[in-house]
DNA sequence: CGAACCCCTCTCGTCGACGTGAGGGTTCAC
DNA sequence: GTGAACCCTCACGTCGACGAGAGGGGTTCG
């Protein structure tokens, strides 16, 4: 898959993918041309990292877990080292405080709009 | 209270402090000297802030929602016109789908963990 | 063959969220 | 009353995550 397709097929601009693979994040390989080919299931893993950033992950953070996200086909883990694993927690941990921030956040706009509405009812 | 006693009991740098301000997110008042006056209960705000930026979410969303996040104190629904109520549910729905990305990458790390440390185990 | 449409690298610009002084007033302890 | 420790307002610098364009090559269609 060429560079163009995949960023139609996800929604992220060439530019982005090509700063992307400048991070690490991605690592395309290349035809004859020079051209990036993506391969097989890219689109995933290229959603996959547009989610984290729009959390607020920079791409240092997301370069160094995505080896570990990419679901349990290769659940066998590479070369866990003690402090390896400690840096994961942590940032297992950092996740974890994010989505309650957030979490706390949604069910305080639920709980407005939910009284927002029924003021809105009872008034009509 | 004053902006080195916030940024001390916040972690949250002067600076970034007098940023919020200027972005809309916080207004103290100001004592006849000119110093920024923080009232009570400054720190949870800006705690609030916090989280919320470092969850990506940009100024302008956080000054957009943080009037009804405010704690169920002032749950009247200021002014509710049918397309704020709108505009507050789409927000809702974003901190839905960062909600759903954090938790499902923070599985696969437990996931990941939890398999790292019986591999771990089992070779002992 | 040439025009249209891809792709490449490189460089400079931008935008949000601050960091970092410069230059100057305030308050408090001694 | 002076030095240390605050505070103020500009204003410029920085850093991450791209946007935008220059300059150039590949391929496909008529």
């Amino acid at each position: 898959m060429k560079i163009g397709e995949l960023s139609r097929l996800t929604g992220v601009s060439v530019r982005a993918l090509r700063y992307y693979e400048e991070e690490g994040l991605i690592r395309p390989d290349r035809a004859g041309n020079g051209y990036r080919d993506y391969c097989e299931g890219a689109d995933e893993v290229v959603r996959q990292i547009r989610g984290l950033i729009d959390c607020g992950l920079p791409t240092r953070i997301i370069r160094d877990i995505l080896p570990y996200l990419d679901g349990p086909a290769d659940l066998l883990p590479p070369v866990p080292c003690a402090e390896m694993l400690d840096q994961v927690a942590a940032e297992r941990e950092q996740l974890d405080r994010r989505i309650h921030c957030l979490v706390r956040n949604r069910n305080a706009l639920d709980a407005y709009l939910k009284a927002a509405r029924r003021a809105a009812r009872d008034r009509t």
